[in-house]
DNA sequence: TAGATTGTTAATCGATTAACAATC
DNA sequence: TAGATTGTTAATCGATTAACAATC
């Protein structure tokens, strides 16, 4: 049965992997999996996976495990995959335009609409589908356009400022790649990318295991 | 006293914030500090902050706090962050290119020595400093030169066989942003980026907020 | 029905926080 | 010295794992 509590970050971290292993296992034409054999495939126990399921409901069968389509759908209504949300970039530079063109978002629902960014000569840049716009009408856009995630891909000195700006315009959930942890008021919500911090893991990991 | 015991990857993880933080301090000018203040700033308590240093050594001084600099330095130290990583990069895609010239890693110690592509069109092309080259010289090239860490910014289905050619290359480390989870060997190093997951994850909370 | 596997409670493990003696 | 703050041990908290009755 569902609980009510509150649920950990650390559970909300994993539905994505276990959307992403079932859609393999739905592309492969799997159409039943137990948490026994879906343990060794993601190499987590299967008590993991039946606790972190039970969060939300039972969504299996005793006795049969569970049907991979329908609890791929569930997972997928959880993480809210069956809406479209609406993006925004902050930061028409090299990251910001790779997210644009990355292909894998839509699929999920989330629809870039629209790129702003400072530089004067990135005006009117396509792209993709859409136009470089000036920071100076985000404020403008905010009043008018529905956002519900800005992704912020800005250099680290002017982050803080544009987030304020997307805050007091109304933005309710920031992605942030800029090097810098953003102080916002509570209930906004903040997911940090630090490219940097996970290089420097990886490296000391790294090291590590060669020292041994 | 510096611990010998196995260092979670909880504690490995917060090292680059706490030397981001260190950095923006020493910037500013501050010359010490205590783990209360820093724990004010970085919204953490003092008691892991303290904890956490201490598994790498005693930094700070009874009755005085830490010295900036010098604390900054020795977790630059630990993350090895004074001497410089040779980085490869397979897939000259936007991802690819974003990251090769994003500034901010150079600064840390890693360098990008060397771009791969499979596609026959990018080949030759510039990006940055470097010439993209094709995947078939990818083997030849670890044969002749270091590789610290290689970059994986490729398609999904093309992941799984190229981290094997890295791997069978010597290659111990890799820094995946493919959105697919690798299963290597014992000893090889995997730091997964998945911006998919990340979006999903920052989504859901966004709307857990937004609906109480 | 018998066998399999879930949902869920209980036990364990590890990480975080609190407390305080050591000491600058 | 007196005051402040660390380094470190002990207590708490939460997350993971184990176990098993419920049930398909």
């Amino acid at each position: 049965m569902a609980g009510n509590k509150e649920i950990s970050q650390a559970v909300i971290a994993r539905l994505p992997r276990y959307y992403r292993f079932l859609d393999t296992l739905e592309a492969m034409g799997t159409e039943r999996i137990s948490s026994q054999e879906l343990s060794k495939l993601m190499h987590v126990t299967a008590s993991q996976i039946r606790q972190d399921l039970n969060h939300f409901g039972g969504f299996g069968q005793q006795g049969y495990g569970y049907n991979v389509t329908y609890l791929k759908d569930e997972i997928g209504k959880i993480l809210g995959l069956d809406a479209t949300r609406q993006l925004i970039v902050i930061g028409a530079g090299n990251l910001g335009r790779a997210l644009l063109n990355y292909g894998n978002f839509s699929k999920s629902g989330f629809l870039f609409t629209a790129v702003f960014d400072a530089d004067e000569r990135k005006i009117g840049d396509r792209v993709g589908e859409l136009t470089v716009q000036g920071m100076e009408v985000l404020t403008a856009y905010l009043k008018e356009h529905h956002v519900d995630i800005a992704v912020l891909t800005v250099p680290r000195d002017s982050a803080e400022s544009i987030a304020r700006t997307l805050i007091d315009g109304g933005v309710k959930a920031i992605w942030n790649f800029a090097h810098i942890d953003l102080d916002v008021p509570e209930g906004i919500q903040v997911e940090n990318v630090h490219l940097v911090d996970s290089l420097m893991k990886l490296a000391y990991n790294a090291r590590e295991s060669e020292a041994k």
